[in-house]
DNA sequence: ACATAGACTCGGGCTC
DNA sequence: ATTGCCCGAGTCTATG
């Protein structure tokens, strides 16, 4: 269930062991669904004999670059997985789709609950499109205390919400959404326009931080994510609030809320993440007849 | 007063 | 149950 970091961590561990391999053919689709665009015929005639020259990520999708300025995007949702390993191995379980390369080797797209999506573009043109329509700001190399500020200014929905929408800022899922609002002491439900700029840079910074911290450990891994190596993540170590109900803060101590926003669990330290007012939008109260609190 | 558009929330669905 | 995300329906708000 990767977020940025997982598929920033995929992409890393890919790079060095794809860039300059050749595919010699593309094979095992057992679910086409996953091809909203191309097909597993159009894959293999259009990628075959051609030559990786990159692997990056946008938001949540990885992008494999191809000589001839193909490309594919790849979009792992709930339960993907990208595994690379020796084309003569056997696949595991749920695999949809095998990328064999000249070198023997062979990359897996291993998705259990086939949520996962591959796109082939034929230019990066057409990729930029696509990715223009779908993703805001990537939340780890265009975000920043002004770009978020500009984002915010007149939005009323609540912060938590408005960072899982791949519009707003591209890469934060449900999990670092949680582990930001924290690292900023930030109510999930503050509504975005209440923002001081104090508070904006906070949250640039906290969302930043968080990220480029767990990319430093390879993501996080509960059950089923795993980087190309099969290797899981070592953030699950360090979280601070998700999945820590009860738990106490590590900052002071007061034991971990947890309540439901837009059907996602919200975890959060209810002394440091002071919740916004609840008079202040929507009942038609005449502005200023908010409490004070402080 | 009323219509409309856009922002926003909510629930279901995908799939195992 | 879940680290994702799309869609349709309904609500709310600002605007003319």
């Amino acid at each position: 269930m990767p977020e940025l970091p997982e598929v920033e961590a995929t992409a890393r561990s890919l790079r060095p062991r794809l860039v300059g391999q050749r595919v010699s053919r593309v094979h095992g689709v057992d679910w086409p669904r996953m091809l909203p665009n191309t097909s597993e015929e159009e894959l293999n005639s259009s990628l075959s004999s051609r030559r990786v020259v990159s692997v990056g990520r946008r938001g949540k999708y990885l992008l494999v670059g191809f000589d001839d300025d193909r490309w594919l995007a790849i979009h792992r949702k709930m339960s993907g997985n990208l595994i690379l390993q020796p084309a003569a191995d056997p696949t595991e379980p749920h695999t949809h789709l095998s990328i064999e390369l000249d070198d023997h080797a062979e990359l897996r797209f291993v998705d259990p609950r086939k949520f996962g999506r591959v796109y082939l573009f034929g230019s990066s043109d057409e990729l930029d499109d696509f990715l223009a329509e779908r993703l805001g700001p990537d939340s780890l190399i265009e975000l920043d205390e002004k770009v978020l500020a500009s984002k915010l200014r007149g939005r009323k929905a609540r912060l938590k919400p408005l960072l899982l929408d791949q519009s707003f800022v591209a890469g934060v899922g449900n999990l670092y959404a949680d582990e930001a609002l924290w690292e900023a002491r930030l109510h999930p439900l503050r509504s975005a326009d209440s923002l001081s700029a104090r508070e904006v840079r906070r949250l640039a910074q906290a969302i930043k931080h968080v990220l480029s911290t767990a990319i430093e450990r390879r993501g996080t891994s509960f059950s089923t994510y795993r980087d190309s190596d099969g290797l899981p993540g070592e953030n699950q170590d360090f979280l601070s609030v998700y999945g820590r109900e009860g738990q106490p803060c590590p900052r002071c101590g007061t034991p971990i809320s947890r309540i439901m926003i837009g059907q996602r669990s919200s975890y959060f330290c209810p002394k440091d993440q002071r919740a916004p007012s609840t008079s202040g939008r929507g009942l038609g109260l005449p502005r200023g007849a908010q409490r004070s609190a402080g």
